[in-house]
DNA sequence: CGAATTGTCGACCAATTCATTCGAAGGTAC
DNA sequence: GTACCTTCGAATGAATTGGTCGACAATTCG
């Protein structure tokens, strides 16, 4: 290969499609170098571990991520549209991940710290989407909102509560529906009643 | 338990979700027994081994599709409406138990050679059920065939060819324009011309 | 050319995992 | 009590698997 960088993202992206599909735990090293027809020892030559590999992986699909949701409140204009549109797309995105998920907690004693890092990183940004999203829709006279920073850190609970179902009773009714119907409360108590 | 065959019931669907999801050499028999909350041990005065388990599963699988399969074909009147519903409803299930076969081909050298047996008794069964649609489509002057025995060995033959792209190449283009072009396809090879 | 660097791989290893066994024991009916 | 059904924890032996290492192509560079 001309780019070891460039090799290394094939990498990346192969392997996460397996992670994705059968966790951490249940993928294996030579179904990843398989699925890229090399040796299983090559792989090394690219990435410390298959730790390595993983982290890699989250991190790329964390940066999908957030480029996701960045365009998703951008295509539309209206506070109510941003929020649901946002919430949506994290929703969705959360449950496609819930795969690498279930490798962790799956009975691995030993937490990836590095998700711990990235999910802290990530909530952080989050707030700071909502708040903003909340504060726009305060100027507006959309919301009806006192302080927007305790008001994003209420909605983010509330989508923080929304992952446990979510993520554990896989097949519960229909997700669509369910988020909808929070989405509607959720609003109900924060439109401005014209 | 009052009834052991009820009981072997519940342990052939809890573990015929997880085999669909990962596949025979993925799935553990710990997983098997977490789902159904007990010992690892207990499932073995159920069944004598995994491939045991596998093998009534397939076998409980099988006769869920025979239902499918005969309820499409009986909902629907007309000849080509039969056949549609049929290919449709044959290669839904299909590509759902792809991840089945998945496991028997991963590298396993030994084949099950019950999945052959199954596999044989349903290539009859199949044709039969081809034969009986096209020979009332012909004499509904529907269909324009001479002899529905080859026919129908014609029609399963187009079947089994469109499994190994549905099966290998899974983010294909989706299965249904792809399954519904070749319909129009046989159709039109097959339909009199009014 | 030759040597240094880059990249690939098979063979191997130690640790772990996993299917399966077995004996003990809780429960229940008689 | 004993005979039975059912469950389970612990043990085991074989297979799997993440990772290593040295060999060896291939390519680059001088």
């Amino acid at each position: 290969m001309i780019n070891k960088e460039e090799f290394r993202k094939k990498i990346i992206i192969s392997a996460g499609q397996i992670f994705s599909h059968y966790g951490f735990k249940k993928t294996t090293m030579d179904e990843i170098a398989k699925a890229l027809k090399m040796g299983k020892s090559s792989i090394y030559y690219y990435f410390e571990s298959k730790e390595d590999i993983f982290e890699a992986v989250v991190q790329y699909e964390a940066n999908i991520l957030r480029n996701e949701l960045t365009t998703a409140i951008k295509t539309v204009e209206s506070p109510i549209d941003k929020m649901r549109s946002y919430i949506f797309v994290r929703m969705k995105s959360f449950e496609k991940l819930s795969n690498y998920y279930n490798a962790i907690f799956d009975k691995n004693l030993d937490h990836f710290d590095f998700i711990e890092t990235i999910r802290e990183k990530y909530d952080r940004e989050e707030l700071a989407i909502l708040r903003l999203i909340i504060y726009h829709g305060a100027r507006k006279k959309v919301f009806n909102v006192v302080n927007s920073e305790y008001t994003a850190m209420a909605v983010q609970t509330t989508l923080k509560g929304l992952e446990v179902p979510l993520f554990w009773k896989k097949k519960e009714l229909n997700i669509e529906n369910r988020l909808n119907a929070i989405l509607d409360v959720l609003f109900y108590g924060i439109v401005k009643k014209k």
